[in-house]
RNA sequence: GGGGAGGUGGCAGAGUGGUCAAUCGCAGCAGGCUGUAAACCUGCCGCCCUAGCGGCUACGGAGGUUCGAACCCUCCCCUCCCCA
């Protein structure tokens, strides 16, 4: 059994900006591409329906809280993951190693895994490299993560160093598990994985040689795509955005590039302009929940009593239903009462708003006026 | 007419001699959120300002007691409940 149902194209690059495309059992994506995230089985406010006509062609799950909640086994009794909650595009799963990271205070981590004390009920649970492999094959996502180590920022060399090292080593537990079950004729439980791809994870923390080495080691290991993970942890801008450079350059030409966990719209391009294809971020979706949407003027937070009486659209030059259909002051209506509504609409301007702006940075490799696009972005009218 | 309860910052509601510009909540105002324990969190919220263990005005009104009153006393105004 080979993972040959995954591919990536490249077709076109502008500076170190690529154009490209991947194919998986579930079909294909265009890239650079956001993946919005879909934590639980579930985009956050919204329809899976209505984040698929917003041109959504991935959206993310995560290993973790699946596992908890409902269980990746009733999953795969379900079909798997695809068919349980009705998308029939590509998926791709987060392996839990962020919550190793955002869940530090109730887990013990050790070579063998990280142990954590449910946020739900408290029960203990060790997730293992190999553990989070199965959990993956399980689910039937198109991509499966790596279980590495996120660390917080800042930390010490040395820390960064043997987390980095440890994920390397987890890493390849992971591939060899990875092939191990590919190797073996699908059965009841795993044949939801046939044609899934894997993806390693560059850590590294902001030291440019550790994430040097991380590098070379993960993609020796090989996989068939390479995640930058551990950034968009509270470093500045700048800096990310220089690791990322130099990260990227030291990953395979021919493989997906996937940030991790990024980014604000300008992190987008930035990154798009450093060689990345992939993203999954929170920010749209999150702060829709909260108030906060992102425009082609700048980030409006519409709790502001300066939009009661705003007529106006959002974003005068979105064509999101949001924008189109509603004003600012009915908007402001919505969240200062409490809708539902105010939610689902806000989050549907504001992935409307990142995929988007992905197309746009498609278009604009494809037609060799990235750097135009850029800086035309980066500095709102 | 008789009896009872009460009037505190936008609302609601603590406080009942000093550490009270006054708990908590709501509403309001602003900020934050980057592989989702997040429809969450933080700050402000009498007025003024050089924003501070700063100045001023305050707990229905007017007096009074006291070194000191939102808290005690007197009178007045008002509200609510019960019985006639």
């Amino acid at each position: 059994m080979t993972t040959s149902a995954f591919s990536f194209t490249l077709t076109a690059a502008d500076g170190a900006a690529r154009r490209g495309r991947f194919e998986t059992p579930h079909g294909s994506v265009e890239t650079p591409a956001f993946m919005p995230v879909g934590t639980q089985g579930s985009v956050k406010g919204m329809l899976l329906r209505d984040v698929e006509a917003l041109g959504a062609e991935i959206v993310l799950g995560n290993t973790y809280h699946l596992f908890l909640r409902p269980g990746d086994e009733l999953i795969a009794r379900r079909g798997g993951l695809h068919r349980f909650i009705g998308w029939t595009r590509p998926i791709l799963t987060d392996s839990g190693g962020f919550q190793v990271f955002s869940l530090a205070e109730r887990r013990r981590i050790h070579e063998e895994g990280a142990e954590f004390h449910s946020h739900l009920d408290g029960t203990r649970h060790l997730l293992t490299p190999e553990r989070a492999v199965d959990i993956q094959a399980r689910l039937g996502s198109d991509v499966a993560m790596v279980l590495d180590e996120c660390l917080a920022y800042p930390a010490t060399r040395d820390e960064v160093a043997s987390s980095m090292q440890r994920s390397v080593r987890w890493a390849r537990r992971c591939r060899e598990r990875f092939e191990a079950l590919h190797a073996q004729p699908p059965n009841p439980l795993t044949r939801t994985n046939v044609g899934q791809a894997q993806f390693g994870i560059v850590q590294g923390g902001v030291f440019a040689d550790l994430r040097k080495e991380s590098s070379d080691a993960t993609t020796a290991i090989g996989f068939e795509g390479y995640a930058i993970g551990g950034l968009s942890v509270g470093e500045p801008a700048e800096l990310m955005y220089s690791l990322v450079e130099e990260t990227t350059r030291r990953l395979p030409e021919g493989q997906p590039r996937y940030l991790m966990g990024t980014g604000t719209p300008e992190d987008l391009v930035e990154c798009v302009a450093r060689g990345i294809d992939m993203f999954d971020c929170v920010l749209p979706t999150r702060n829709a929940r909260n108030g906060q949407l992102f425009t082609s003027r700048g980030r409006v937070n519409i709790r502001n009593a300066k939009y009661a009486e705003d007529d106006g659209p959002l974003d005068p030059a979105c064509q999101c239903y949001t924008c189109r259909t509603h004003s600012r002051a009915y908007l402001r209506h919505l969240f200062m009462a409490g809708e539902m509504a105010a939610r689902t609409l806000n989050t549907l301007h504001n992935l409307s708003f990142y995929l988007d702006t992905m197309r746009r940075i498609r278009d604009a490799i494809a037609f060799r006026s990235f750097e135009t696009f850029r800086q035309e972005f980066l500095r709102p009218s």
